[in-house]
DNA sequence: TTGTTTGTTCGTAATTTTACGAACAAACAA
DNA sequence: TTGTTTGTTCGTAAAATTACGAACAAACAA
């Protein structure tokens, strides 16, 4: 994809929310954050079986797709979903899969 | 993660179906199938501006989520969405956008 | 048979992702 | 100061992803 950008700005989204949630720790995060109120201070080391660098590079993920924060609470970090971002995920997601599909009927 | 395996098998597929999208071609695919009511036969690099075996492999990654199908229509192959296989996967993305989120007024 | 059309597979290269342990930094307690 | 706790960054390695052109295969037309 290097000689024009064929895509529009809400696909791009779309793959980059997809990418973001493409790997089962990072939708366990959120599910996870989701159950807790939003918010946990606990060590997420201690429920997931990884290493603390590999966790802490998947929370880095979601922090640049915008759908997690953290907040300091010294010595802790006190994680958190990003309310508004997380409204805007959901639409876009939504956008998507309300696409109107009506298929021939030759079509399985 | 090679120790255990603490994930359910909804996120596991929430996952996979993220996996899927995390592409701008494999969304366009996808949005481009449903607009021209779930099935295209036409060349779809004359739109994309990708080489055919790249196009070839985004479609094939599709086809292995379930997301599309390919009915041969010699010499072309008629690309259709898999209406069964969508619906699933909407289905899991609406149970996984519906998480509830009270969070609580400290949290941003 | 020979050529055309269409899409897949192969070979390859560059980049990204995933994962780990070690080293580091910040805030605090003893 | 020294030690503890917590999470990030660094260095590194293995694997997966993305992309391309070339070669190939299937079905048909000339």
């Amino acid at each position: 994809m290097n000689r024009l950008e064929p895509f529009t700005e809400k696909q791009l989204q779309i793959s980059r929310l997809a990418k973001a949630l493409s790997h089962p720790v990072r939708v366990f995060v959120i599910q996870f954050l989701a159950e807790q109120s939003c918010c946990y201070s606990g060590d997420l080391t201690d429920i997931l079986p990884i290493a603390k660098s590999t966790l802490s590079q998947h929370l880095k993920e979601l922090k640049e797709a915008g759908l997690i924060e953290g907040e300091l609470e010294t010595p802790k970090i006190r994680y958190c979903l990003h309310k508004e971002n997380w409204e805007i995920a959901k639409e876009n997601l939504k956008s998507f899969i309300n696409i109107d599909i009506s298929c021939s009927s030759d079509c399985k």
